[in-house]
Formats: structure tokens, C-alpha cells, sequence
DNA sequence: CGAATTTGACCTGCGC
DNA sequence: GCGCAGGTCAAATTCG
């Protein structure tokens, strides 16, 4: 009986062991598997990453050969007269230049930059760039620090608060006129700089990211809507103003008139209307200040602008040189940064050549910006300010068929359309790399489309 | 109650 | 010098 006992124990437990190795062996199968899964996983993410880095290396070469021909523009003059005999091995310097050129908030006189980018080192401009060059234009981290970012722009002695300014007004004419002069100092070319957006915009005023104080409003002869006086609230003295005015002509139109740069950093979200006001100012500036006549940089666009001629008005006749960002073909809402990137807009991947679908593909007659501007100045414009307007809204179907056509076409017209892509692709690289002013405002609206794709 | 906005007054530059 | 228009200030008011 015990025996019998024994002998169904050990049976069991046989069985039991048995279990337990065929366990065992389903066990390890299936780690195995988990293991070579894993493992073609972690070799998937490898290859992928492999692409990614190459993928950023060269966005990064063109955006830093784009700086390059962007300061090109920027400062020919100064350069010549600075460094007349200007050789290849000067390009690390120029490249230094290059980076407060498209720099967000500050932007010094020509000759400031040159001497701070003279002062700059080596190791600022690697940490900068280093990372992966496309904090360019985004951050500016020229060693100010948020405690700096209070205190006036390039000013030593500890700046007033917003009470001693209030009561220096109040008291002191004088000392409040000495201070205005030393803010044009800091910034002279800027502050007389005037960029004038115009959106369709159904909101008092656009969201461009940055906070404002409104501080006045005023009806202006010849227009019955009232224009509003705005303050950069984000630090105290930041000398930043802008205008709101909805447009005689069309009441849906709101133009904002933006003047002065920034001397904080900037919220991601505000990047996008800061670099390219700065962009576009930066091209006024160098235009206006290299020849009245005929600037180099706008010149340059009629050789584009076959259908639109090219004009470049007398900027003696206002106060201000006023260039005007015409963004009123857009499909806008109330935030800039929205309609600055449309919805199906894909800055993953392909960024050069996908993002950038251009409408005209026979001929690279008017550089197209985004996909669906062009640059346009025109004479014809009755805008308040008015000087050299840039179109940077266009049909907004234009930019849609490159995305809408890959879901419908066949094979062959893939083929087709794939080759005449390449064959676009390649036009508008000649024509990108051919026109400086265009780079210019490619470089602000690249560096805005990394920042809106990094937050 | 503090912050933001409104609004009339004031300042400044420019043309006549 | 005067008037006009654009721009700014600051007290009053509103809002959250």
C-alpha cells in the first residue's frame, strides 16, 4: 500500500518534472524570441537614429550656409570698409558675426555687433552651435542671465525701475530725454526700423506669443478705427512697441506695427513673430542702409519677380523705413504661430525638400516662402507706413497639392511626379542659393518652424 | 485688491 | 508762431 503510495508520488512528481522542463522550455522559447525581438528592435532604433543624425547634420550645414549668405547680405558694406581685403580664412569670423545677426532681441548697431562680435570667443559661438545649430536664431544665449534680463539694454549702472522712471518723468524732463537718447543709442538702426504685419484677424489684436500692455489709443486722421499703442510687459524696459489698426480698406485686415527689438528672451511661442519681423527688418535695415537708390538685396528680387515689379520707395518720406509683412492670404486665427505653419505642414521629415513646396514649378520666377508666399513689393499699396511689402500669403490650395496628390496618383504618375519634384527640388535650391534676401527670410522662418517643432 | 484697460490731457515734431 | 496729427502719460475705471 505504501509502495503503491510511493509509486504514485513518484509518478506525480515525474510528471511534475516533466511539467516543469516543458515550462522551462517555453520559457526560455519564448524569451529567446522576446530577446531577438528586442534585439531587432533595438537595431531598428539604431538604423533610425543612424538616419536621424545624418537628417540633422545636414539640415544643420544648410542652415549654417544659409547664416552664412544671410550676413553676406546683411553687412557687405561693413565688412568691405572693416576688412577690405575680407579672405577664406576670415570665415570663422564672419561666422561669428553671423550668429548675432540672426539673433532674437538684441540686435546691435553694425558697428556694436562688430565690436562684440570681435569681443565674442571661440567657445561662445560653439555653444551655440555646437549642440545641433539650430538653436540658432531660437535662443539667445549670449551669457545674459534672467537677473540681466531686467536691467537695460547694454546699459552698466543698475537700470531704473518702472517706479524711479515714473517719478524721473515726473520730475526730471531732462534726465527722462537723456534716457530716451541712451535707448537709441543701444539700439539706433532698430528703433527706427518699423515692421507692419497684416493678418486677417477677426481679434482686437494677434496672439504673437508675447505679452503686451496697452497704454493708448488714438484715432488717426483718415481711418475711423481707433489704433491702439502696445508695450512689451514681458521686462520692464523693454523698448518694444507695436501698433494695432484694422485697415480702412478691409476691416478684417488688423495691421501690427512692431518697433524696437526685444532686450529679453523671448517664450517659444513668440520666436516665430520676433525672427521674422527681425528677419524682415534686418533686410530693410541693410537695405536701406547700404543704398537708397537701388539695394543690392531688393534688386536682386526683380531678377525673381517677373510678374510683380520690384519697388523700393524713398524712405526719406517717413520718419520711419516701414517694411510690411502681408500675411492677410493666410487662413489665419488669432495666433500668429498657427498660421505661420499650416495644419498639414510637416517639419519632420524632408524639411528642405518636402516642407518647401513651391507653386510655380516651370520657373522660379517669384520665390515662394513656405510653400505658399511670395515676395512681393508693390508700389500700389495705400497701407498706413507703407514702404516695401513682403506677400507672404498666397493660395493656400498651392501649397496643399504636393500633400493632397501622393494619396491619388498611380504608379507612374508617382514616378513622374517624383522626378519632377527632384527636378523642383533642384530649381529651387539654385534659386534659394542665388538670392540672398530670400535666404534671409527663409533662415527667420526656418528658425521659427524648429522652435514651433521643439516645444 | 492688484493688474489691466480706458480715455482725456499733454507733449513733440512738422508743415504752413 | 500757430495749428495739426501722432504719440505718450497717468488718473480713473474696469476686470478677474
Amino acid at each position: 500500500m505504501e509502495k503503491n503510495l510511493d509509486n504514485s508520488l513518484s509518478g506525480a512528481s515525474a510528471v511534475k518534472e516533466i511539467h516543469n522542463h516543458e515550462e522551462d522550455d517555453i520559457r526560455k522559447a519564448l524569451k529567446d524570441d522576446e530577446f531577438k525581438s528586442a534585439l531587432a528592435e533595438v537595431n531598428e532604433v539604431k538604423l533610425e537614429n543612424a538616419r536621424l543624425k545624418m537628417l540633422l547634420q545636414q539640415i544643420e550645414n544648410d542652415y549654417n550656409s544659409l547664416q552664412t549668405r544671410l550676413f553676406n547680405i546683411c553687412q557687405p558694406d561693413l565688412k568691405k570698409s572693416v576688412n577690405p581685403t575680407c579672405t577664406s580664412e576670415k570665415i570663422a569670423d564672419e561666422e561669428e558675426c553671423e550668429l548675432v545677426s540672426l539673433r532674437l532681441g538684441r540686435s546691435p548697431s553694425p558697428s556694436e555687433s562688430k565690436k562684440v562680435d570681435k569681443k565674442r570667443t571661440r567657445e561662445d559661438y560653439h555653444c551655440v552651435q555646437s549642440n545641433d545649430g539650430l538653436k540658432l536664431g531660437l535662443d539667445y544665449s549670449s551669457g545674459v542671465s534672467e537677473s540681466d534680463l531686467l536691467k537695460p539694454n547694454n546699459n552698466p549702472s543698475p537700470g531704473p525701475t518702472s517706479e524711479v522712471v515714473k517719478t524721473m518723468r515726473k520730475g526730471d524732463d531732462e534726465s527722462v530725454k537723456k534716457r530716451a537718447g541712451d535707448d537709441e543709442v543701444s539700439q539706433p538702426n532698430v528703433k527706427r526700423a518699423r515692421v507692419s504685419v497684416r493678418t486677417k484677424c477677426d481679434y482686437p489684436t494677434i496672439n504673437d506669443g508675447c505679452q503686451w500692455r496697452k497704454y493708448g489709443q488714438k484715432i488717426s486722421r483718415g481711418n475711423p478705427c481707433p489704433r491702439s499703442y502696445y508695450r512689451c510687459s514681458v521686462a520692464p524696459l523693454c523698448p518694444v512697441r507695436k501698433q494695432v489698426q484694422r485697415c480702412l480698406e478691409d476691416m478684417s485686415i488688423l495691421i501690427t506695427t512692431y518697433e524696437g527689438t526685444h532686450n529679453h528672451s523671448l517664450p517659444i511661442e513668440a520666436t516665430a513673430m520676433a525672427s521674422t519681423t527681425a528677419a524682415a527688418a534686418s533686410m530693410l535695415l541693410s537695405g536701406s542702409s547700404t543704398s537708397s537708390q537701388s539695394p543690392k538685396n531688393f534688386t536682386n528680387l526683380a531678377n525673381y519677380s517677373k510678374t510683380t515689379p520690384l519697388y523700393l520707395s524713398n524712405s526719406s518720406s517717413s520718419p520711419f523705413p516701414t517694411i510690411t509683412l502681408d500675411f492677410t492670404a493666410f487662413p489665419t486665427t488669432s495666433s500668429f504661430t498657427s498660421f505661420n505653419f499650416p495644419s498639414n505642414f510637416q517639419p519632420s521629415s524632408g524639411l528642405l525638400s518636402n516642407s518647401l513646396s513651391f507653386s510655380s514649378p516651370e520657373s522660379y520666377t517669384i520665390p515662394k516662402i513656405l510653400g505658399s508666399g511670395c515676395l512681393n513689393y508693390d508700389s500700389t499699396s495705400t497701407l498706413p507706413y507703407h514702404k516695401n511689402l513682403i506677400n507672404i500669403g498666397s493660395s493656400q490650395k498651392q501649397f496643399d497639392q504636393p500633400f493632397i496628390g501622393k494619396n491619388n496618383t498611380s504608379t507612374s504618375d508617382k514616378l513622374k511626379e517624383d522626378s519632377s519634384q527632384q527636378a523642383l527640388t533642384e530649381t529651387l535650391t539654385k534659386a534659394i542659393t542665388s538670392d540672398p534676401s530670400f535666404q534671409s527670410v527663409l533662415a527667420a522662418a526656418i528658425s521659427s518652424m524648429v522652435g514651433a517643432t521643439k516645444t
